[in-house]
DNA sequence: CGAGATAGTCCGGTATACTGGACATAAGTA
DNA sequence: TACTTATGTCCAGTATACCGGACTATCTCG
């Protein structure tokens, strides 16, 4: 499940696939986030210097890259047409846009649609709330799947030892610097598939809850997430009152019904 | 100024780069505008089959490209978060989206921002209007820039030997048979540059006029265009509001003034 | 002015990416 | 059954894409 271009224990430079570097090359600047200098580019990516500039300038002609006033190198407009290509055609993600918008709207609160992607929790659309609360993550920001509420979600259709050998030691580590236990981490998840929803308080920071629900594939896998980010003192009747209507709008989203017998134990 | 990857006249397969192969293929994908089996793409492509599915599987693995249900291709979710990020930070784009939003909202006219791209009048950003009315193109959807009141904007900025060398002959053949004159063009061209806007009637098809103004850089050249897509009924003075209205708003978006005598003839 | 970064171009040798073709399935169809 | 059409894998030879390194040209800073 590795991406095959990144090697990540050999960040040795050694002759390499054009393709190969291209790949590379985008998903740095999308880590990145900002225009880059190419020379930055060349180091950061430890890539050659003459290689880099022909892809570069390959790159620039098919508008795959632009070039900003300042001389650094960013995404080009091709890409944007080539994401709302994306977008037009999946049916899933557009909704949960819409249904991101919609729940922003209707409940004041921070909301995000969520996806796994690189085996990584990925904001796929989020739009802030009323009360400009903490900071909202931009979309396509990527976080260690244990430390949301989604991320236990995400996972739930796996087996105890899929779950462990899908989290890499590291995804443990808090920012906060307190560790999650594997196995209790492991029982987390199975407790989300268990009741349909997620909620976690003070992982990524000391003052939010997270609040999640799943959406569900023919087979009741959770493809994604939607989410509430919320403030810690928030009460904890208007948080069920949240979690109802994120567990329906989840549902509405989904292509199967919940088939888990949702209120069980 | 021909993307070099794409050899009009040479349909030939010869042993090609690897990045080349990838840029035809997403380039390809983009217009076809579906998914497509993989078979169909070697052969629109008139690409080798077996480098085709090591290509395709290296860009599945990095999420530029996806498998639908149907075991078609179309592009994945990177592209999307790439395009979102080239949203994020290009000012011009994301503010020219929302002041399509704003004027199809205030106006209820099908508006539209658009750009060169491949030296094609390009659709970046459209929204309908609130009849609906006729078929209105998709964003990315890319047109001769003769056909349409933005493209004589956006070539405002060349010399007229400059223009007729752009212009390839095929780009006067409008979709109803007739024939544009070159040297007509190259004077509407002028034209509109002197106006500061530009309005065409019946041009890609017999029931709409076309409404455009400019955005101009730093140097007063066009870099975008805002327009209306309006029925040919509609009245002379309402054309005249929307004219204004769109000056406007581009002039709004502009990063100098006008600096042309914009009402002298 | 010299020293040190940085951007960008150019070129020849060679490691290897790309390709054609063979092969294995599976589905459709006549 | 046999024939066609599609997807997909694998392999070895060679055309060539990639890389290292040399070279220019700016710019900045002391």
């Amino acid at each position: 499940m590795q991406t095959e271009h990144t090697p990540k224990s050999t960040p040795a430079i050694s002759r390499g696939r054009g393709i190969d570097r291209v790949l590379d090359l985008l998903s740095f600047l999308h880590t990145h986030g900002r225009p880059i200098r190419i020379g930055d580019l060349v180091k950061s990516l430890n890539a050659p210097r003459s290689s880099t500039y022909e892809i570069v300038k390959t790159l620039t002609d098919a508008a795959l890259l632009e070039t900003t006033s300042d001389g650094k190198l960013f995404f080009g407009k091709a890409l944007y047409f080539y994401g709302t290509d994306y977008l037009r055609e999946h049916d899933l993600v557009r909704k949960g846009r819409d249904e991101v918008d919609r729940l922003a709207l209707a409940t004041g609160e921070t909301s995000q649609f969520c996806m796994l992607h690189d085996n990584k929790y990925t904001v796929v659309h989020m739009r802030a709330g009323a009360r400009p609360f903490g900071i909202s993550s931009d979309i396509g920001t990527q976080v260690p799947l244990p430390w949301t509420a989604s991320g236990r979600l995400l996972l739930s259709h796996l087996s105890a030892a899929e779950i462990r050998s899908q989290v890499s030691g590291n995804d443990l580590a808090l920012p906060n610097g307190k560790e999650i236990d594997l196995e209790e981490f492991v029982g987390a998840v199975e407790e989300a598939r268990r009741q349909g929803f997620c909620i976690t308080s003070g992982l990524v920071d000391a003052y939010t809850h997270c609040l999640a629900a799943p959406v569900l594939d023919e087979e009741s896998k959770a493809i994604a997430t939607l989410c509430f980010v919320i403030p810690v003192d928030t009460s904890q009747k208007r948080i069920l009152e949240l979690r109802d209507i994120l567990v329906e709008s989840g549902r509405a989203l989904s292509l199967s019904a919940p088939a888990r017998q949702a209120n069980l134990a």
